[in-house]
DNA sequence: TATGAATGAGTTTTCATTCAT
DNA sequence: AATGAATGAAAACTCATTCAT
């Protein structure tokens, strides 16, 4: 049995490195979703991470990286739970209102990163970013919408280009709802909206 | 006949400042469009107007107050737009469709200003400013709906809260449609989307 | 008898002329009094003496210009006073008291004025104007005593050096009296803070 | 013995922030004393100090923050001099004597400093801060003339108005000299001035 | 690896002065 | 002579990033 070195090897290394980098975005979302991106200076960030300035700059390369890689972080895991969830589900109503529901109940728990999302995320260096992530939703409304027609679930007229802006109407109306939470504009509750938005765009598509 | 040195008469004098502020609203909201506010410094506008830096304060007080008059403006002519469009027509369809449109074809003719709004208007000092705008517009389409329920032109199942909430999700596509015009993710014209955004929302309330 | 244009006679226009300079001076000196030198901007000026700040320029070659000629104007009139004051007076404690109450009354009257001499006059480009003054208000209070010595109304005792060390140390104890004054930290009048200097200082000289 | 990280441990870092802040006010009473303080930008005190505009602020928290500093480290820095100067002196005479001349040394030796107070000081922001100063002055002498009095080394006719007369007239004389001294209209020495000054003030009271 | 002192480019805003009318 | 709109240099201060320890 050789002699352990367990901090040095290369794996446990990346492990604590995708440690500190966790904390770091944590703590940098908690803020910018508080002050905004602009209004907060990296010492915030920092601070809220109890560490030196300094060593934020070893593990992102600027603030502006701690924000894409948030993002991206975050799409990635909404993702894989959207698949997750939708994965067992029958029929397009059930399929479409989880996927909704998930959309929604996702960001309810991340509002800081929705926020963000909403601000920097509009501004003119992250457009393809955030666009990106548009269509990433869409699509994954135009599937679920396709596979349902392959299925001869909806009505035989529905064209791709009718579920295309059947997807589109749904995600817009998820970005609304998601936005007027964030705002208390809205008292409706993420599984609320989902049936209603779901019911919406079924009645579009004759169902 | 009094001698009259036209160039100083108040009434003059207010038209030159009015222009003078225009054509700074105009290069501001071009140069905020392509670069966002917080990367375009006062600097860029000035350039933009054709002015020295200095000059710009003397028509605004506050590189804030370039954005808050141009959307306070653009807001003002929208809603007088929309009234005077939806004025004279027939029945629930097309009063909604008219709204939706004009909505569509203004900001479509300032794609600059929109851009800022999506992005400025987001941060958190402007929050409620945006806020406000979005209730208007919200209002705007709930009462179009109110009326024709009123009218009888609905079936007589929609409560005021189905109202509402159809309001708000024509207020979301409508917001969805010209934010995806923005960055040329679509291809639709407005005219388009407000037909299938009429459709979708009656649908739902039974017609 | 010729025809007469008197607004344009050379003579009247130097009137005219200078009325204009003093009216925007006895302005300046008010608002400067009140706001400081440098926190008080050029339409303040202008706006005090009801012109338009470009005219200011017409009648002073810039801000600076107005601050030394206010002075100069001021330190001027005082030694006419003092000069007119004194001249019929008997006996050097009432020559040096009036020439003291002189002192102090003026700026009283002039507390604006004075504060300017204050902090403007301190600064290092207007040293030279103002240690000018000083020295003119040594040689004033120089000049009793030497010609009261040359009388025998002074101890013979009296050299020219200890003439000119109470001559300051006369100023001195003047300008200490009008400052408090200005900054009400002293609640005495000027006739009774004359009659204690002139004691003071003949006193020290033997009387 | 522990290993020792000498250059982080706090009483290091202490002493070195309070070095840096000192070399920076000396940088800076030495800019601001040859060209005022309104004259004196931020980059020239940090071109002075030979340290970077930003490193400024990381000592002080504005501009204004050096002049306050400045001169509270001053006036502190004198009252304990005075203070351990005059303690062991005997005689009103003696003690005045000291007093005077502690006062004027000191300053001697901080022209720049004493320049900034004369305009700076001032100002009207600062007017409060230096008629503390001056009241501070007063009542030094006027202690020790109290004390004098207590003692029975003064006549008996000695009033309390009449020592605090006195007293200002000291203070008046003292900064009269300073301020000549400054701008080399004087070429007399601290201790022959104090000397004067203190003559001058017992003979007016009768001593 | 971790630190935090140092940096200096960049920002908004002010205001004395000019000049076309 | 009178105006006041236009100018642009200058100022104080911030903060993302670097680098010596």
């Amino acid at each position: 049995m050789p002699a352990e070195t367990p901090t040095r090897s290369p794996a446990r290394r990346k492990a604590l490195t995708d440690l500190r980098r966790h904390e770091i975005l944590s703590a940098a979302i908690k803020v910018f979703g508080k002050q905004g991106f602009n209004d907060t200076c990296v010492d915030d960030i920092a601070a809220a991470a109890r560490i030196a300035k300094g060593t934020l700059y070893l593990y992102f390369k600027s603030k502006e990286d701690i924000y894409v890689t948030a993002v991206h972080q975050a799409v990635t895991e909404l993702q894989r739970l959207s698949a997750e969830r939708t994965r067992n589900a029958h029929g397009v109503r059930e399929r479409l209102t989880i996927a909704i529901e998930v959309r929604m109940s996702f960001w309810t728990e991340q509002l800081g990163l929705y926020r963000l999302l909403l601000t920097v995320g509009r501004e003119q260096r992250h457009r393809r970013q955030t666009n990106d992530l548009l269509r990433a939703g869409h699509a994954a409304f135009f599937d679920i919408l396709t596979q349902a027609a392959a299925a001869g679930e909806l009505p035989a007229a529905a064209t791709p280009h009718t579920l295309s802006t059947a997807a589109w109407a749904i995600l817009d109306m998820v970005r609304g709802c998601n936005e007027r939470r964030l705002d208390k504009l809205s008292d409706t509750t993420p599984d609320q909206d989902a049936a209603t938005i779901t019911a919406i765009a079924l009645q579009h598509l004759g169902l």
